[in-house]
DNA sequence: CTGAAAGCGCTTACAG
DNA sequence: CTGAAAGCGCTTACAG
């Protein structure tokens, strides 16, 4: 059964070459589509590298050239749907312009994180979308991706401060107003005693969703209470365990919660069901991400749609112009965020 | 601002060499830890090579070695959080024994697996981990690849027949025996009238879930009409759409559905409640995958369990284990699947 | 319009 | 233990 395999060297530009009598250089030719090559010598080229199954070589042809055809995407949880989304959607865009997606997932781990871009570095990505962990550090990362690949960092800030020279580009969603909207919302519903839940405060996007709660409950002249800050893992499994400290004080108990996204918001609401609870009856909560789910929990959860594949789509061009023109000024792109009201958020019943 | 930025070639071999009088042969025994160095030599060559910050170049390495350190990862359904966690499972797996996966994305369309195939296998993956869209075809997928790089297929089935000589590596999930315990399990819990949900009859994964139904309906002797086979793609959204199909015949309308995947049975939940019937208490309603919201939908979704994540380590380590040993008899696994039995398939109230 | 030659950044027998 | 040389599969001035 072996025998029949079709074994042996893959097929290079020397066996097409040989194969109808032309240089190497010529081949090269017309596999980059250059006008210099007569029309009889290139059908004949054609036909030969057809006849033999060539497949282009494109690492060689990078070394060769000093040019990459990479970029590595480094996702802090491929798991959650809003990032999965985003991936799909930067993978849209760079295969559409002839790159490939060189694949990280860091967990949400800063040491993951480093370990990984690490590896990546070395394959040559011309630029990388990062998608930062919790905990992940300016310099640290500065550290792993050295400073001649382009960066468009997503979704949140790193820790500390990024030296001058690294001019990376950034998109961001509009996190203080989306959590404002959000809990205006809420305070529009009847609601006093607000929570802000999940997510952690030494994260970037966690604090000015924070703020923009802050801001609309200030606004609103509502007092905040301290245990109605509960910190979680932004996963669903660890809001669910997490939703407890909502009702353990002493003090006033909430009536609803603004969420850090809709992966806490959906653990949450099962946390509560375990308390007795029911979210969009005796208890109020919002999200953030516009996952696919929210339309479909039930009951379905207000949140902030953010469109992740369409950030996706968006950090792959703001990379793609990095890299057409890398003297241009970095730029932060905030995305606007939109509130979805549905079903979680109705007023009490 | 610019004239602040560390700019200049990237480091190579050469400079090492030359920065510490050695050969640039000396510098790479010392990179690939080879015993023959002197332990003077090497230390001053480290000291160096931080010093300048090097970055090992891959690409060529790979090229002068005949090797790679790449697996491509060809997903037909990114945005589906069961092959969101399988990706993330081959991306641990195969990151951790040093290769890189390259993502691509089919969004279940075998046009664009073609063109995602061809575009990918000109970075010279080692190998390849394909989850085929759901009309992909044997030939067309060989035509892309060649016969140089082994494949693990994932999922389902190839249209078609593959030739002998292309001997590649499945890992597949006991369709049929997990549909048949779903089935079962919803007539032990009294149903008579039950459908099969979902999925399209051309691929594989879905014929064989649909036979595991139709075993288990024959060996109870219960009858199967034909308006209980309701076709959707195996999405959230078109199940929704597809749920009224369900109703309108004129014969037995269904008490239950098994479903293709739990993406379709969360999209039939959310149908069913807009006919005006709701999952867990006048309609039963199983799934397949054991996707994390699963656990979370209400009513929690009864399923068949798959840990997509440690299928992806599996997938993972078939390939790894064929680039070790190209000349292995190809192999079939099958993996187990379990029922979990939750609060969406309660007997009828 | 086509070919000979040099070189991208590495590795690896082979001498010494 | 270290260095000189050849070569992986390409591309690109440069001659002709």
């Amino acid at each position: 059964m072996e025998s029949q395999t079709p074994v042996g060297r893959k097929i290079t530009l020397n066996d097409i070459a040989a194969g109808c009598g032309v240089s190497r250089a010529t081949v090269s030719l017309v596999l980059r589509g250059s006008p210099l090559v007569n029309k009889v010598t290139r059908a004949r080229v054609e036909e030969e590298l057809r006849r033999q199954g060539y497949v282009y070589n494109r690492a060689a042809a990078n070394l060769r050239r000093r040019t990459s055809s990479s970029v590595a995407l480094v996702i802090n949880e491929l798991a959650n749907p809003f990032f999965a989304e985003f991936a799909a959607g930067v993978d849209e865009t760079l295969g559409a312009a002839g790159f490939v997606t060189l694949l990280g997932s860091s967990g949400d781990s800063a040491e993951r994180e480093h370990a990984v871009l690490g590896s990546l570095i070395e394959h040559g990505p011309g630029g990388i979308i990062l998608s930062p962990a919790e905990d992940s550090e300016a310099r640290k990362v500065l550290a792993a991706v050295g400073t001649h690949t382009p960066v468009v960092l997503f979704n949140r800030e790193l820790g500390g401060e990024l030296p001058e020279y690294a001019h990376w580009d950034r998109l961001m969603l509009d996190n203080e107003r989306g959590a404002r909207q959000a809990t205006e919302h809420l305070i529009g519903q009847g609601h006093r005693h607000i929570a802000f839940f999940g997510g952690h405060d030494h994260a970037s996007s966690t604090r000015e969703r924070h703020a923009g709660y802050t801001q609309a409950m200030h606004a609103a002249g509502l007092p905040v209470e301290s245990h109605w800050r509960v910190q979680s893992t932004p996963t669903r499994m660890d809001a669910a365990r997490a939703a407890g400290a909502l009702f353990e004080s002493s003090g006033t108990a909430p009536t609803a919660a603004v969420c850090y996204n809709d992966a806490v918001a959906l653990g949450l609401m099962l946390g509560l069901h375990q308390h007795g609870r029911q979210a969009g009856r005796d208890f109020a909560v919002t999200g953030f991400d516009d996952i696919a789910e929210a339309a479909m929990s039930m009951p379905s959860l207000t949140t902030l749609s953010t469109a992740p594949r369409a950030r996706g789509r968006q950090a792959a061009d703001m990379l793609l112009a990095r890299l057409r023109d890398p003297q241009a000024p970095s730029g932060t792109i905030i995305a606007p965020v939109e509130l979805v009201v549905r079903e979680s958020s109705n007023p009490l019943s």
